[in-house]
DNA sequence: TCTGGGGTCCTAGGACCC
DNA sequence: TCTGGGGTCCTAGGACCC
């Protein structure tokens, strides 16, 4: 018979506070915030900024008063910084496990089934992340990832030791389950949770004892799966590799309303050439993209949130192309089409879809091969002038159309470990 | 005035086929 | 007069995650 299974969920705690904290270490002990893009809401939240009844998620405006009376500090997020540090880590975590799923830029789950010393081995990793990179941790060890991310909420807490909680050492573990509310489960957002509890589940014991046909019936598969892993059988398995994109999407709000053409134009152009960089670092091809466009709310209706659903056009390509020029041209034809003069824009972007290994494409009859050839050794040349001088060194002639989509972000600290312009100068003597 | 961006999975329903 | 049933594929929409 195999050993029972035993996944570790390590996380880092406050991911994004702890980045800048590391640069500015006088910020440590004292409420800290990082803000989403274009500084709309709050991402990040030190403990000291949480006792302050920050909720997650709060829209920037909304908070600003508080933020500004208890003297917070408040960041714009920085993702070189957040992307270089969490590269870190992961290869840390990596090393020290027989198989690792990197699941999202600061957690990170580990196989350590028929470890004996798993306990010490999670203890001894907190160190070492702390110690080689700056960033705390906390670990939860359990026979599910359902249960390690529960663990980990218990560690971070306080509970265990050294920052690592073993679900197995539990002495009445349906007693932790009962405290929990179902809607801090990982899986069960809000809605899910009112439904929940309209039906009598409140807890994350009643939950693991429904029976499966019932919440089959009621939520579906994910659910009876979520019962099951509270229960203590794994449903969900490590995802060692990451499994190939099915779509690329780049969009963004704009820091300002965008009216006219020339603008929009320029934002769909630089969306629709990030996407072929994402695309090629990839060694993807695409077949298909959309192009949307997000105008203000109207007012009318009565509702003055209510927004207008988006206008949207798919075009697919044939061949398959990873070609920025190609997909600049496509988006900024479709978002022509779906312009109109007068509107209102807020968001705007692009999905590629459709997405395949390069290595797989058939030429059909009527392509040029030589052409595509060319095209491939233009964006080759394209991503290493940018791989060199920065990205947008090398850019298409449209993106100069305007600046005024750009996002705010206003209080981006300039740590980057990557960027050598950046780093603090030191001077001797 | 001001509420992110980038993903995945599941389900239901329709089209189509034999 | 009677008018099947089972399978696949695709898409849109809704839910979730961080």
């Amino acid at each position: 018979m195999s050993p029972a299974k035993l996944f570790a969920l390590v996380d880092c705690n406050n991911f994004y506070v702890s980045c800048e904290r590391l640069f500015q270490p006088a910020l440590e002990g004292r409420p800290v915030v990082v803000l989403s893009n274009n500084d709309g809401c709050l991402v990040a939240r030190s403990n000291e900024a949480k006792a302050l009844g920050l909720p997650m998620g709060a829209p920037y405006f909304q908070v600003a008063r508080t933020l500004r009376q208890h003297q917070v500090a408040v960041f714009s997020s920085n993702y070189a910084l957040y992307g270089d540090l969490s590269r870190r880590v992961m290869q840390i975590l990596a090393s020290a496990a027989p198989a690792s799923e990197v699941y999202s830029i600061d957690e990170c789950f580990l196989d350590l089934t028929g470890i004996a010393t798993a306990d010490a081995l999670s203890q001894q990793l907190v160190q070492q992340v702390r110690s080689w990179t700056g960033i705390p941790v906390s670990v939860g060890l359990a026979p599910t990832k359902t249960l390690a991310k529960l663990a980990n909420r218990l560690a971070k807490k306080g509970l265990g030791q050294g920052g690592v909680l073993d679900w197995r050492a539990l002495s009445e573990p349906s007693a932790v389950l009962q405290r929990t509310a179902v809607e801090d489960l990982w899986g069960i957002s809000q809605h899910w949770g009112q439904r929940l509890r309209a039906l009598g589940i409140t807890d994350a014991l009643a939950l693991a004892q429904a029976p499966s046909a019932w919440l089959q019936a009621h939520f579906g598969v994910v659910l009876v799966r979520l019962g099951r892993e509270l229960q203590g059988f794994s449903c969900l398995t490590l995802e060692t590799q990451p499994p190939a994109r099915k779509q690329i999407m780049v969009s963004r709000s704009f820091g300002q309303p965008v009216t006219q053409w020339s603008v929009l134009r320029a934002a769909i152009t630089h969306f629709a050439s990030r996407a072929g960089e994402k695309l090629r670092a990839q060694g993807l091809l695409a077949q298909a993209l959309t192009v949307f466009l997000e105008t203000s709310p109207d007012g009318k209706h009565g509702d003055p949130k209510a927004r207008p659903p988006p206008e949207s056009l798919t075009l697919s390509f044939s061949p398959p192309t990873a070609d920025s020029a190609t997909l600049v041209r496509a988006a900024c034809w479709g978002a022509q089409q779906r312009f109109r003069d007068g509107s209102i824009y807020r968001k705007a972007g692009i999905m590629l879809l459709d997405l395949m290994p390069a290595g797989q494409v058939v030429p059909g009859l009527f392509d040029a091969p030589e052409r595509a050839d060319h095209a491939r050794q233009r964006m080759q040349a394209l991503d290493a002038v940018n791989a060199r001088f920065g990205r947008g060194a090398l850019r298409f002639a449209a993106e100069l159309g305007g600046d005024t989509w750009r996002l705010r972000a206003e209080r981006r600290s300039s740590a980057c470990p990557t960027d050598w312009q950046a780093l603090p100068r030191v001077r001797a003597g």
